[in-house]
DNA sequence: GCCGTTTTCGGCCCGACTGTTTTCAGTCG
């Protein structure tokens, strides 16, 4: 039992309160699910002592209910619970305007369980006899059930943020000044359910008219008169809200979120006898002290400093911030390079010479280079000797280019935990990041002690993609986090993060734990091609919502104390 | 179920929209 198990079923706990219809108790699980969630320590070590009761929002029942989950893996009550709703009726809320109360009458009174069910119903026609619902109302289900089918998995930030940077740009470049990214993309989370755009202008119809006009676009969804939805030729959709350039910043504020964020921020208004919302930070004689173009306005009324919106998510940012402790958070300008790219030499696309050169358009200090290694065969792993060359290659062309270039390597893990070249040959390297490409399928001990067992040597410098996830496609490899964290700090091993649209690998709450445990990050591309060294911003985006600032980060240092933190 | 410079009970964020209704409940962001 991790802590995210325990958070996972008081996530469930919650999900069962709604459709019980207690919102109240709803969020105070969800509340508790994120504060375990968000934990410094181990949530085991906590019951073990009776201290529970610390994590915010536990209470007296809450507290033995993670003992129990503790100590016997489930709940009485969340199988009670579990008793009363059939496991796919929560699914049903995935359908756009489906809630708990609607969910439930389906299920009382039509006997639909699941998504599957949900479906037939409404092609039935057994739907809009139901007092309060009709026509409209069926053919809703019927196009959301199919939405949630065919968009079951969400969109990778890698994905939708260059789509949407692309339609706000066409936007802006005809007559609309004010124009934003918002939602969870602004917030950088790691996928997005939806693209949202906000304007601000006071002709709302000159926006919207170059948004349905984007090349892009395949078909009109809405088009009202603040509001449209687009569908773009691949499918994604696109929302534009347009408000008036007077309410801009605060509306930004709103559409960014959080939800939980803006709830927090809310009731911290109310405290100081203001109201918030969408269009301003009102007083109590209903003046507004905060719309304009300027969302940090709304911080700064309520006596808050800006919080990043990476940092939006309620995870204890609003209590850092009135506590005047934000971190100064890790930027894309403080990253002096890139320490894991690919070659062709391996499965990459460009000369090593090619990235080199990349390098220096970014405006790097140094690059480095980490072909996979010899039994990756897929990936045309290096032989001894091939390394061997491209050593003394990486020697000439930092002499000829004036600018360092490091030779390392992606050294597979193997099964045994050993690394995948002889001891000679890695001292021959700048430094070695070693990552896990094979046996998957391992439990999570021996997961553990193989890459353990690898951070051992002391040719390992930094530990690749940690979990082995792949978004949408391949679950994390089971691992103790916390004890790869412990060894890292004891041995002085930095873990990746990696930034690739998919990986994302430390995670957000990952780099906060690697954090707290004084264990440092790279934040690398894992290139194949010059044009991915562009990831970074996706890295830097995760780390930023892992609370990592510059210090925390290994290649924000120049290449000499680089150099001396890879020499273990 | 939690929590307390409105405090141990009674709140718990807020406004808009939608589809179905004659006055509003449910959902969303």
């Amino acid at each position: 039992m991790t802590n995210a198990d325990v958070a996972r079923l008081l996530y469930e706990l919650a999900e069962l309160m709604d459709l019980r219809g207690d919102v109240f108790k709803r969020n105070a699980y969800r509340r508790a699910a994120r504060g375990v969630e968000t934990l410094d320590g181990d949530v085991r070590e906590l019951a073990r002592d009776g201290r529970l009761d610390e994590i915010p929002g536990v209470g007296k029942s809450i507290a033995s209910t993670i003992a129990e989950i503790v100590e016997t893996g489930t709940s009485r009550k969340l199988e009670e619970l579990r008793q009363g709703f059939p496991p796919g009726l929560a699914e049903l809320m995935r359908v756009p305007d489906l809630g708990p109360r609607t969910a439930v009458q389906l299920h009382r009174e039509l006997g639909v369980s699941d998504l599957e069910g949900l479906k037939r119903a409404a092609e039935e026609h057994r739907i809009r006899s139901l007092k309060g619902f009709g026509e409209r109302s069926e053919e809703n289900i019927l196009r959301g059930v199919e939405m949630v089918e065919r968009l079951g998995r969400r969109m990778l930030l890698g994905d939708a943020l260059p789509v949407a940077e692309a339609i706000a740009a066409h936007v802006r470049a005809h007559g609309t000044e004010l124009v934003s990214v918002a939602g969870s993309m602004r917030r950088m989370r790691e996928t997005v359910g939806d693209v949202d755009i906000l304007a601000g202008t006071d002709r709302p119809e000159e926006a919207l008219a170059a948004f349905v006009a984007y090349p892009e676009v395949a078909e009109v969804v809405v088009r009202g008169p603040t509001k449209s939805t687009v569908r773009l030729a691949d499918g994604t959709q696109v929302d534009l809200r347009v408000v008036p350039a007077a309410s801009f910043g605060a509306a930004l504020q709103y559409f960014t979120g959080s939800k939980d964020h803006n709830v927090r921020l809310r009731r911290l208004a109310l405290q100081k006898g203001l109201k918030l919302n969408e269009y301003g930070l009102f007083d109590a004689s209903g003046a507004n002290l905060a719309a304009g173009r300027d969302e940090g306005e709304v911080y700064r009324q309520l006596a808050l400093p800006v919080i990043p919106p990476e940092l939006r998510e309620d995870r204890g940012e609003i209590e850092a911030a009135l506590a005047g402790r934000l971190p100064r958070l890790v930027t894309e300008a403080d990253i002096r390079g890139d320490l894991h790219v690919h070659t062709s030499m391996s499965d990459g696309r460009a000369s090593m010479r090619e990235v080199a050169e990349a390098a220096v358009r970014r405006g790097y200090e140094y690059i480095g280079i980490t072909d996979h290694s010899r039994s990756l065969h897929v990936a045309h792993g290096l032989s001894e000797d091939d390394l061997l060359a491209s050593v003394e290659q990486a020697r000439q062309l930092t002499r000829e280019l004036g600018f360092p270039v490091l030779r390392g390597a992606e050294v597979d893990i193997l099964e045994d935990g050993s690394l995948d070249y002889p001891d000679e040959v890695l001292e021959q390297l700048d430094y070695v990041i070693g990552s896990v490409h094979s046996r998957f399928k391992m439990s999570k001990d021996e997961m553990t002690e193989r890459v353990v067992a690898a951070m051992a040597d002391r040719h390992l410098s930094i530990l690749g993609h940690p979990t082995g996830r792949l978004l949408g496609r391949r679950e994390p490899y089971p691992i103790d986090m916390e004890r790869v964290m412990d060894e890292a700090a004891a041995r002085g091993v930095v873990l990746e993060l990696n930034s690739f649209p998919d990986r994302l690998d430390l995670n957000d709450l990952h780099c906060r734990m690697a954090k707290e445990h004084g264990v440092l990050v790279s934040v690398d591309t894992d290139a194949h091609g010059v044009e991915q060294l562009d990831h970074m911003r996706l890295g830097v985006g995760t780390a930023r919502r892992g609370w990592l600032g510059p210090e925390d980060v290994l290649n924000t240092r120049a290449l000499d104390e680089v150099r001396r933190l890879l020499r273990r």
